[in-house]
DNA sequence: TTGAAAGCGCTAACAT
DNA sequence: ATGTTAGCGCTTTCAA
């Protein structure tokens, strides 16, 4: 019996579903399901007179072809997966839309989840779902992305290197230099002297460079680190408005504040303002990331821009070469300060 | 032969992969793979022994299974979809928040797409690939819409009504009556009259229903509807920024503007702080969402409060419960308006 | 250029 | 309580 014909068991069982499958699609255009499997994926041989009426039955039948068989026979997923910490962040709108705009044109899926803050769990992404993962700063441990590494399973980071002996591509951007020019701004245009820290989390990548070259620009202009003037932050609004209160109202009270990102110099802004001294006249803030805020704040915010959009595509480009070459290279973009009025500067547009 | 023993050519087999499958698992607790899948999805009988042989078979082995051989067995896909028109928005954040957190305590995973600004084009998330749509406005057009119904293929609203005659269930926010309670504010405690409208984009029901709100309370409080004073905003800073220009570089200067969401809000700021004039002093200015900025805008934004995390969590309580039970009821969350300084009050706590 | 057949890894009757 | 058997809807050799 041809495949191409049907017996009246398959008959009614075709009916019986509501699901079009393969097989009604190769009955209707009359060849087989081996050649509308060809004309799907543009694989092998197929004379344009076949391919059309393949075409005309998919059509007509409203036919797609399902994930998990197509799948489960090639052995992909045709999804491409995100971990992140946090998804109520206000980075990740940008990242996500750069992430989801490749990856569209990519032809994958995007499955997202965050890991909360037990980075310990089970990992909910992985091969058993994905073709390949993004994987964003501390979302997993060291541990588990080394099982990734060792299963030979495709991933890039993002916003983090791999740890020792683990070789996975990563996207990261320039922290210690924009960090000294801030910094050297505070210092040199505003002669600040006491400038205290915000610290991001303890595992955050960005927030050790940013700190690593705040303590280093600070001394590179003979100005000695105070420790009472660093504190833990978190990349948190809440937290680092703790953090600023309690300063204040232990009679501590920097020039300025660099919060390791915008998220902590808003509630550094808020401490201040609450305890009825003035930003900047009183204390300068500045922060890091260029959130879409920013330069709305009160004060506008001076700060350091982060490409976030270019991060998200530059990691998805890396992960489908490492889907499909095996290899893909790292790469660190560049960031650039932004100077608006909460260090003291006056922002240009923002009259009255 | 038991399924439970091997040969030397499966051996050999399953030596070639390094995937491990539930056969391996099988091997090696010393049972049937319906053993092992019973265990597994916690359905029907097997001795505590048993379970536990199996369960330490599992870890031993490592072994997840396969999202895609289990979908196809099981004709379901094990994800949720998620429709936006675009992932660069503000209002992301939370929503995906609320959104993911309810779906991996259902043990699903989130697909997310963004529809771009072709809701017309094929949707990129469906029956093939997952087990349920979540639909953001007006990410999807009606007649996609309507397809789904007819297909009965489950699927949840977020921010907007079905069409007519289908009866898909879906999860708004309060529009009217904190839209209502918005203006009657600027017009009684303020005494302004000429206050203009920044609307979103046509299709947004949101933005219809702020409309119709607006120009009820200007006529309930004696007010006649300026057409001049209603401009399209589309829930964009640029487009709002663009509008305010226009209104001002005319001679057009009403005593407050409503925009139609907080991005516009800031758009308009940035265009009356532009022209040199101040805000709320000259001109008041007013939003809708209360994103995460809106308290820190310059000056603080007046809008209105949407619980968007809880609009996800809802969304996908619902979602599950139409994948479930085959229906689900529709629910309003009440919004409520947040005074800030923008409109022209005293903000509590910001002092300076 | 096309069709037949095998099989991807799992679940789900149905036996026992 | 557990094993056997049949697929799920595709892709992919292999023949023809």
């Amino acid at each position: 019996m041809s495949e191409a014909e049907s017996t009246v068991g398959e008959r009614m069982k075709a009916r019986s579903s509501n699901r079009v499958t393969i097989r009604d699609v190769a009955r209707h255009a009359g060849v087989s399901k081996s050649t509308v499997s060809r004309v799907l994926n543009d694989k092998g041989y197929a004379s344009s007179d076949t391919v059309e009426r393949v075409q005309r039955a998919i059509e007509e039948l409203n036919y797609v072809p399902q994930a998990t068989a197509r799948g489960l026979a090639s052995q992909r997923n045709g999804a491409l997966g995100l971990l992140v910490n946090d998804l109520s962040t206000l980075t990740i709108p940008p990242l996500l839309s750069g992430i989801d705009s490749m990856i569209q044109e990519e032809d994958y899926n995007l499955l997202i989840a965050a890991a909360g803050h037990q980075a310990s769990r089970s990992v909910p992404l992985g091969a058993h779902n994905t073709d390949g993962l993004l994987v964003y700063a501390d979302s997993v441990t060291d541990e588990q992305l080394r099982r990734f590494y060792e299963a030979e399973f495709p991933v890039v980071l993002m916003h983090r290197h791999p740890p020792e002996g683990v070789d996975i591509p990563s996207v990261n951007i320039e922290n210690r230099q924009s960090t000294r020019e801030l910094i050297s701004h505070l210092i040199e245009e505003h002669g600040y002297r006491r400038i205290a820290f915000l610290r991001g989390p303890d595992h955050q990548e960005d927030s050790r460079e940013r700190e690593e070259s705040y303590v280093e620009t600070l001394r590179a202009h003979d100005i000695s680190v105070d420790p009472t003037l660093i504190e833990l932050g978190g990349f948190s609004e809440v937290i680092s408005r703790q953090a600023v209160e309690d300063w204040l109202s232990e009679g501590i009270e920097p020039d300025a504040i660099f919060a390791g990102d915008d998220g902590g110099a808003m509630g550094a802004i808020k401490a201040i303002r609450q305890a009825g001294l003035r930003v900047p006249e009183d204390i300068a803030v500045v922060g890091f990331d260029d959130d879409r805020y920013a330069e709305y704040g009160n004060p506008s915010l001076t700060t350091v821009h982060v490409p976030l959009e270019q991060v998200g595509r530059e990691a998805v480009k890396r992960l489908m070469r490492l889907v499909r070459e095996g290899a893909a290279e790292s790469t660190v973009l560049p960031t650039s300060v932004v100077i608006r009025r909460s260090c003291g500067c006056q922002y240009p547009e923002m009259p009255g």
